[in-house]
DNA sequence: CGATAGTTTGATATCCTTCAAAACCTGTGG
DNA sequence: CCACAGGTTTTGAAGGATATCAAACTATCG
């Protein structure tokens, strides 16, 4: 429960109301194996699932059988907030490590903000900081070249760990492969490894064994023109 | 106001005393001439725009120079919704052609939002049908090339101006230049108009004086690989 | 009518993909 | 403890898509 309760108090401050009729609405939690699917496009959940633990990825099917991975989903983010408003998910998160979320019946969770304002405005804000993160994506997406493409994911998920403590000196744990570091930044598997390859030989950082190691992170964010303001969420 | 209002609506019903108050908030309004910056990059706006006539893309600046749009505003949609909840901008929204927005204070939107929870909720929906938009643009980005992605930005324009009447028989107004649609797309202006060529030879679509017609929907939706279901909020 | 912005076309360069295969892990059953 | 299988990483060679550079052409607007 902390996790998501932590991230709706950094824009908006809630009561201990707030908090705790929060905590009964998403009172049941539920493990995800890895490579199983939270939610699955087109699917109409009655729940919506706030991570916990681990991590997810959110990725959209397409016809030639490619899932490019539109965000990555980590403690404390939703994975399907559109479910109050919409029935059918336009995409699938899918588990890359064991996840726990914990889970609320849509009903009650509309009930719940349509009932507390200031829990609304707190999810409001967090779709917020999801779609900056999502523009960061197209800019990254349009406008870089594969070399500072791959730097500046590496960039916003070092950020994103720190945030959540789950840095340790340089070293963070990213668990997924080359393969997916490709399907997200719209690149080939090979042509990742060779970026990483040049990242490794130019001291900015490395990935190996799942744990990405920086080793230059000014270099590194000056590479991928890396600005962190998006991530950050003022106070209001 | 209306604009705003019947967006809001399409996901949550709203009380009249909603409305009325929502358009207290919003009642004042202004222009802005084309080519002007209706917020700008970095800074920290008193006041939130919706927009209710013209056109606006949202874009971020890079060192580069070049100013990719992440977005294409249009009657209905907030300009800097983020404003509520955090001081910095992290993008620019430039009037593509004259534009008229209501604006309301910061302190007066959170204020009245904080309220009125159905007001909330109806903003929350709002912020992610444009998260859900922001995803069809990176998977346009990273999966598709260039013949298909232009096809998929064209549907998708066609599609949300129809929703807006703004389409008479096949023909819509789309107040931009190639090179606009080359930093929507991540793409040249040269490249932009070799694909708008071969899309106008095939008899698919094209692209004159600013008016794009659609002259074979289904074909050009299948090249796009266009699903429209990202664009349409069901009624909750 | 001239100036300026936008469009069109061509030739060449670059980046990234594709295809292919070898090397390396990691877990599993014998 | 070893052998093996499947997935992941690494490297090479060749092809294709898109960028870059350059110039002519066309609209638009004072």
């Amino acid at each position: 429960m902390n996790p998501l309760i932590a991230r709706l108090e950094i824009a908006v401050r809630l009561s201990d109301d707030d908090r705790t009729s929060l905590q009964a609405v998403f009172a049941s939690t539920r493990r995800f194996e890895k490579g199983r699917d939270v939610v699955r496009e087109a699917d109409q959940p009655d729940q919506v699932y706030a991570m916990l633990d681990g991590w997810a990825a959110r990725c959209k099917g397409l016809p030639d059988g490619s899932r490019p991975i539109t965000a990555f989903l980590m403690p404390g983010d939703l994975c399907n907030g559109e479910t109050l408003f919409r029935r059918r998910m336009d995409y699938s998160a899918v588990a890359l490590t064991p996840v726990i979320v914990a889970t609320a019946t849509r009903d009650a969770l509309i009930r719940l903000t349509g009932e507390r304002p200031r829990l609304a405005q707190a999810f409001w804000s967090a779709a917020q900081v999801e779609a900056a993160t999502s523009r960061a994506w197209i800019v990254n997406l349009g406008r870089r070249g594969a070399y500072s493409r791959l730097a500046h994911l590496a960039c916003e998920l070092h950020a994103r760990l720190s945030r959540l403590d789950l840095v340790s000196g340089s070293e963070c744990n990213l668990p997924f492969t080359q393969e997916q570091f490709g399907q997200a930044l719209g690149l080939t598997s090979v042509h990742v490894n060779r970026v990483l390859k040049r990242l490794r030989e130019e001291r900015m950082m490395q990935f190996h064994n799942r744990t990405l190691t920086v080793l230059d992170i000014d270099r590194l964010r000056a590479v991928a023109g890396f600005d962190p303001a998006y991530l950050q969420e003022d106070v209001a």
